[in-house]
DNA sequence: TCGAACCCTCACATTGATGTGAAGGTCCAC
DNA sequence: GTGGACCTTCACATCAATGTGAGGGTTCGA
């Protein structure tokens, strides 16, 4: 499929398609007229980065991740260098924290929400 | 204390604090030579901010969520406007959805550093 | 009273993720 | 064969979160 189309189905901008392959998270074919050409596969990928960009990853972090993340657990083991080892421990811990704070801030939102839905309800009678 | 020691107290520079004040994030009296002066929850109030950022939440979104969170569950209902609310509701689904993807690609990345420390341990013998 | 170590404001620089638009090639349907 | 809807690259713009430094005041201890 060319980049219109993915775009399309990933809810993501061509410009961004662009962005994802300059740095290196996505690839794409390209046709004789060189134009990109993207398999079906891509659309999860590109839902996946976007999904680690959300939470707020940098492009730098993910690309280095996302080789570990390939749905065929073949598991390779292309070049686990202790620094690779040590930069996944620390973002998976990292992660945590953050999924943590992510929670914990939310837990408070929605019990500010309940307690005025509560309030409002009290408030307009049943 | 003035924004020396709350900058060190918290791990943030003291051109964010500025930063955050500007923002409306953080308040601070004046010393009548122009000093900041901050109190002690400030400590807290400084490290909540910095989780929301890091989690991902823009300034403004953190500005408006701040006051239901505050500590004393007094649940100030100042302007529970309808807009405020789909806000907050919004933003609420969206930390959960953060929070799922956060913590999905940190089992993966989990995962792959046990799988990494098995073969590692087969590898090198017991 | 001088210097170090604070503090202030202002303003420009940078980085990452994006938007936008120009200048131009390709493909297809009419 | 022309127009519209694609695609290409390049480059400049923007926005939020930060860094950095200039120019200048305050506080305090030697």
């Amino acid at each position: 499929m060319r980049i219109g189309e993915l775009a399309e189905r990933t809810g993501t901008s061509r410009r961004l398609l662009r962005y994802y392959e300059e740095q290196g998270l996505i690839v794409a074919d390209r046709g004789p007229n060189g134009y990109r050409d993207y398999d079906e596969p891509s659309v999860d990928r590109v839902i996946q980065v976007r999904g680690l960009l959300d939470a707020g990853l940098p492009t730098r972090i993910i690309k280095q991740i996302l080789p570990c993340l390939d749905k065929p657990r073949t598991i390779y083991f292309p070049d686990a260098t202790p620094e690779m080892i040590a930069t996944l421990e620390a973002e998976r811990d990292r992660m945590t924290r953050r999924a943590e704070c992510l929670l914990r801030n939310r837990d408070a939102i929605a019990e500010y929400l309940d307690a005025v839905r509560e309030y409002d309800g009290v408030r307009s009678g049943s």
